[in-house]
DNA sequence: CACGCTGTCTACCACTTGGTAGAGGTGCAG
DNA sequence: CTGCACCTCTACCAAGTGGTAGACAGCGTG
């Protein structure tokens, strides 16, 4: 029932993501959070009791959204290339979403390198080695590439998938500046499909 | 002669660079890039009059670097296969050389897109436009496939060169987190290589 | 020598930051 | 009603921020 009514946390949750994702930590204070949930400051702090608890809190609740996406079309999907669509459609598909998440990410990434190196392992890496595993069968019955590198394959669609979709305006600029962000971007994410698939599938 | 001699103000900008790129702008003080030279505040603020000019400072001199490298690569080269591998390592060597520069590049594309837009249209788009006309020359004379989208290909290799260098951590957790950082950055980067060449190339 | 230019400093300013103290207020259980 | 847990506030703090004022030192030129 209380779909709709949602905890103070939660809305602080939300709009630290938002702002943290676009302003980057440094460059957001509580006093703006806080000010976009219609709090104040010492209230955030009652539910967050510091700002890198809010941070920890916040990327948690991005890994969690992973972790809950993914497995489940793990086992979902059959093999070949209906596996192939529906993988990078869902990878495309989560961070398209909400591009916050990928600007998110890279931000962290490039914060805090060493802290996110566990995360890294933990969250994509086991998720990595499953689908590397589907390549390399791929590979056994003909279907796939000799020469392809699973896991440096795989890890290159989703850094591409990120990075493309935590910069829309790049794209946007360098690609055509003059016609509808939409289509530019529709043309561009046909284009990374492309890319990705025929450089994993023999002919 | 004064080739070892550098101006305070050449210190002061790659001390900022280095700082901005890996701690990000917001989060890095003038004291600490000050400190890094070995001078003082106020002195910094002698040689650029604000924060912000010295942001400036710093992205045009990265720009100035890529001016002046990419020109001269584009009319070295032949054509097909071998203008492919000379403009792919070249733009691999251009962010490898130095790291901060796929970085700071990545950091200003989150904080300021709407700046960064139009940086991009002077200094990536011109040369987009140009690779873009082989590509299609390419196709022509049934070398290339025909599927290409020449520009999105084109941003897609960029940015993916970008990202991944910008994140080697990333790509050493994923990857293999007990090999040697550099054997797995070579193979990671070979993959990439192997990805661009094939998604473009007929067989 | 005296002048002015360039570069560096110490001392300071107003302002913002993350965080704390402590006083309510509201609603629910005994 | 009393207590109490939960939540929110005003008022405050020490530390750090970007930036300014002004003194002074070196140094080449008249």
């Amino acid at each position: 029932m209380d779909t709709q009514r949602a905890s103070s946390a939660e809305l602080i949750c939300e709009a630290a993501t938002r702002l943290f994702a676009r302003q980057g930590f440094d460059g957001t204070s509580l006093q703006a959070i806080a000010a976009q949930v219609g709090i104040t400051k010492p209230t955030l702090l009652y539910h967050y009791p510091s700002k890198d608890a809010l941070r920890a809190a916040v990327l948690e609740n991005l890994f969690a959204h992973w972790r809950s996406t993914v497995p489940q079309l793990l086992e979902a999907v059959t093999s070949g290339h209906a596996r192939f669509e529906a993988l990078t459609n869902e990878l495309i598909r989560f961070f398209r979403e909400d591009p916050d998440r990928a600007l998110l990410l890279m931000r962290e990434l490039m914060d805090r390198p060493v802290h996110m190196r566990e995360q890294v392992i933990d969250n994509l890496r086991p998720w990595l080695r499953v689908v590397a595993e589907y390549i390399r069968t791929g590979k056994r019955i003909g279907q796939i590439r000799e020469d392809v590198d699973e896991e440096s394959y795989l890890l290159h669609v989703v850094t591409l998938t990120i990075a493309t979709l935590s910069n829309a305006t790049l794209v946007q600029a360098a690609l055509a500046p003059e016609q509808p962000p939409q289509a530019v971007e529709e043309r561009h994410l046909r284009e990374l499909r492309r890319l990705a698939k025929v450089s994993l599938f023999r002919d």
